[in-house]
DNA sequence: GACAGATAGCTGTATTGTACAGGTAAATCA
DNA sequence: TGATTTACCTGTACAATACAGCTATCTGTC
């Protein structure tokens, strides 16, 4: 038992580990990328078209509480996307305060392409993996986000 | 031949958005315990002391190099940490232009405490998990990391 | 050994992404 | 109807970062 135990606490301190490091991989990825062609969409813009195209137009309020931002970073970066024609505000006809955030056709073709840009990456990156563990990871991490986001919820 | 391209490129699709809503969540988590109790250790300062007990003591250039940042960040990351007592810095005895940064026995035991509480937060996140999984997942964590890093040092 | 170029680190400045506080207008509730 | 809440925006502040430019030192070449 004790060494379940300790077994399974090298595990945790591994997952630990691994995440920290991937994060930090990812935002050095993206600044790198970010500078250079790729400035298309920065990371704000690319999850909010992710969301908005996914779950339909909506409001600064749902989508802060989605991406767990505050709404004034929302408003200000969605007014940067509506200045770059990525998407458009109309008022909601059922909350006179409320204005409805929809992606337009250049937003999601921009979206569409950066999307396409990083599973390219990934294929690159991963090309030496099979596919059972491809499929692996892929289950794993959203097991792991679905965890982590049904704590944050709760909390 | 045509099925099995396209189940990859699904694949490759769900890690892209995993991985693009773990960073998310990552860093929501982050700002959220950063403003609380646990602003005992910012990101930059836990991975460089994450870094420095790892590889001992080393210079700001090779710290830098290591963390992806460019070497103004992490004078200043440093400065902050020297001012907070986690790091000491030394005149380097092997380049007169060097500083080695070393950390202190209290920065050391910041970043255990920090660790410790991120590993008890993954078990509670993983709790429901089997002994199985977890290993899974901090293998093909690592591996994706290992996959790339060197993609990034590539270029 | 002297000088040219490279390197280590620091400082000034700008940018970006974010939060919090405060304001206004609209909705909701008692 | 009046009080409270909500939705959004604006002002302000802060943290993390990069780039440019600076000085001190090192390294190689002649």
């Amino acid at each position: 038992m004790r060494d379940d135990a300790n077994t399974d606490e090298v595990t945790l301190g591994r997952i630990e580990t691994e995440v920290a490091l991937l994060m930090r991989l990812g935002e050095a990825t993206r600044r790198a990328s970010g500078t250079a062609e790729h400035r298309v969409l920065d990371r704000a813009a690319y999850v909010i078209l992710r969301h908005l195209a996914g779950a339909g137009p909506q409001n600064v309020s749902a989508l802060a509480a989605k991406l767990n931002l505050d709404g004034s970073t929302v408003t200000r970066q969605v007014s940067a996307m509506q200045r770059d024609g990525l998407i458009a505000r109309t008022p909601d006809p059922a909350d006179g305060r409320g204005t409805v955030i929809s992606p337009t056709p250049a937003g999601l073709q921009r979206m569409a392409a950066v999307r396409a840009a990083r599973t390219r990456l990934y294929g690159d990156i991963l090309a030496a993996w099979s596919p059972d563990d491809r499929e692996s990871l892929a289950d794993l991490l959203h097991r792991l986000n679905e965890a982590l986001e049904s704590r944050t919820r709760r909390r």
